[in-house]
DNA sequence: TTGTACGCGTTATCAT
DNA sequence: ATGATAACGCGTACAA
């Protein structure tokens, strides 16, 4: 008690007349203790106010309590909701979390992690995608002896190392919507090759043309990459076609903010002359003009159950915790029947 | 080397045939040694790939090597920014980040806090605006023995503590930019109330106005919270003025967009009759229609020059790192001549 | 310039 | 059910 001002177990176990293990088998929540001592002990405890020092329990343990999110995703609403969804989990409890940004591109890019595991013991890493898709990061997790749950959009693992949602099934249900307001020529602004989103998201779409008996030229494809720009510049070459499109899914928000605005330069009224869907719902589906139907995804939500997962007792997360999570299609303003001909 | 397959300062030290602390000397650079042991020692460290126990050093010197991340800030992409930089100037160096939002309008967000840093022992804390503006949380931090750096819109502290923007003056110039192109009856989109960067832009504009003899009624500000809804609200009010102002002056980006919206809306065209500057440079300028004229805010530069500032060896901080950072007029489209009348 | 012995605050082992 | 003692891996007096 007296260096740094804080009690360590020491000054519990001699007030308390226990030895220290006896006190941090109270802390650890051993089941072998007499309910007298365990009392007096915690009695102690919160009368000095004693609360474990996270250094030497790291040092002792040989893992820190810290969680980790990994990440290479490129959007910053969608980090940021990974975030406050980790964060909520993580409140009140005694982890706190690191991020770690890394970059897919690079050669050391494994190894960086590996280092990264190894060196911080991290009690467990959450992974965003795109970079929780590599099969190669969650062996490596495995191998480090860290615990990890991958967020994605088709589920990758087992449950206990997998939170996911349901894009496929969701875009499906968005593009039929688009298909009962009347629409037949419905292009399509995809994500980037190497998304499994993006890739779950085209399948999705294409189940529902194909369901409703419409064909598919390739034409009424173009690829984004997930970006404002990119969604501008696919919508012009959607747009450039005879007939054009009636309707646009587009992949993401950001992208069909693109398609809008790129709409709105042509004189396009949206939607009485083009109907638009994104996906996501962050705030730019708000805030554009007008307001963007799109596919609410629960990203914030499966953060918060991912990192329940990785904090909870072994064995129980999978019982407690669900792991696929719904997306729902939000109505707002920018779908409505196509023009007449 | 045995238990965890990481070889320690022990295995280091009988390989190099030294002891313990001159391994510990190697490490840490003491000046007073040996030039031959250092590098034989150095060698021994190179062959093993003997990286020092984060755990055990943070026990040791009672200090871990975390920089925390404090905010409370609404913005998703200011905050992202900060972190970028952040986790630029902390590559490669032993530091992580640990991020902590914290709630401004809780009673116990000192108590929170102050727990906090004492039970982490966190290296540094960044604070950023506006948690960075409260005074008793930087002595807290002093309290508590944690370096911090207060990010904000004008210099709260000495240069050690303080990196800030010149936001007051880069208002004074946009403004002054928006006079030269002739308008008179300029509105301002006010920030909200306990930011002090609302305060000093608004300060800005008010002496730009004043230095050029334009008298400011109170009915051509109004006030916004930095959200795009508030911006859209603040902008109605602004233009149902008789005269109604040819020019509008955001506080940030988000409002502004708000303004271009309601603009819009009302068949305004920008900027041929209302021209708008907004304020941080965020993608949403670039994004909206047309691209927002702005002042480029380099949050992500001052996060990096703050966290070198938390990194850097005692004394040789200010030196280093610069405390004032310049923002700077970006001209888009938004701006243009008043209309005539 | 280098080494010895001990402390940091906790958990683990193995008795009792 | 509880306790003595040894890790965990590194830094620091203080001695040599």
């Amino acid at each position: 008690m007296r260096k740094t001002g804080q009690p360590t177990i020491n000054d519990v176990a001699r007030i308390a007349g226990v030895s220290k293990k006896t006190v941090s088998r109270v802390i650890n929540r051993s089941p072998l203790l007499n309910d007298d001592t365990r009392k007096r002990v915690e009695e102690v405890i919160g009368g000095l106010g004693y609360v474990p020092n996270p250094q030497a329990r790291a040092l002792a343990l040989r893992r820190n309590f810290l969680i980790g999110l990994v990440h290479d995703n490129p959007n910053a609403q969608t980090v940021m909701n990974v975030q406050q969804g980790m964060l909520e989990a993580l409140h009140d409890t005694e982890f706190e979390m690191v991020v770690r940004p890394v970059d897919r591109g690079s050669a050391t890019m494994l190894e960086d992690l590996r280092h990264f595991l190894e060196r911080q013991r991290l009690f467990g890493v959450l992974l965003m995608p795109p970079i929780s898709e590599n099969e190669m990061v969650a062996k490596l997790c495995e191998d480090a002896g860290c615990r990890y749950v991958r967020m994605g959009s088709v589920v990758l693992d087992d449950a206990e190392h997998m939170v996911a949602s349901n894009d496929r099934e969701a875009v499906r249900n968005a593009t039929d919507y688009l298909i009962a307001q009347g629409h037949r020529r419905i292009g399509l602004v995809g994500g980037p090759h190497g998304f499994r989103s993006a890739r779950e998201r085209r399948a999705g779409f294409e189940e529902a043309l194909s369901a409703a008996g419409i064909a598919l030229p390739r034409s009424m494809v173009a690829e984004g990459n997930y970006t404002f720009e990119s969604g501008m510049v696919a919508a012009e070459r959607l747009l450039d076609l005879t007939p054009r499109p009636t309707a646009i899914f587009s992949c993401n928000d950001e992208m069909a903010a693109g398609v809008i605005h790129a709409a709105s330069q042509r004189g396009l009224a949206v939607p009485r002359d083009l109907s638009i869907i994104g996906f996501d719902d962050t705030p730019i589906a708000a805030h554009v003009w007008p307001p963007l139907t799109t596919v609410r995804w629960p990203i914030a939500s499966m953060a918060r159950s991912a990192a329940l997962k990785l904090i909870a007792d072994e064995g129980e997360a999978e019982v407690e915790e669900p792991s696929l999570f719904l997306s729902t299609l939000i109505r707002r303003g920018s779908v409505a029947a196509p023009p007449h001909e």
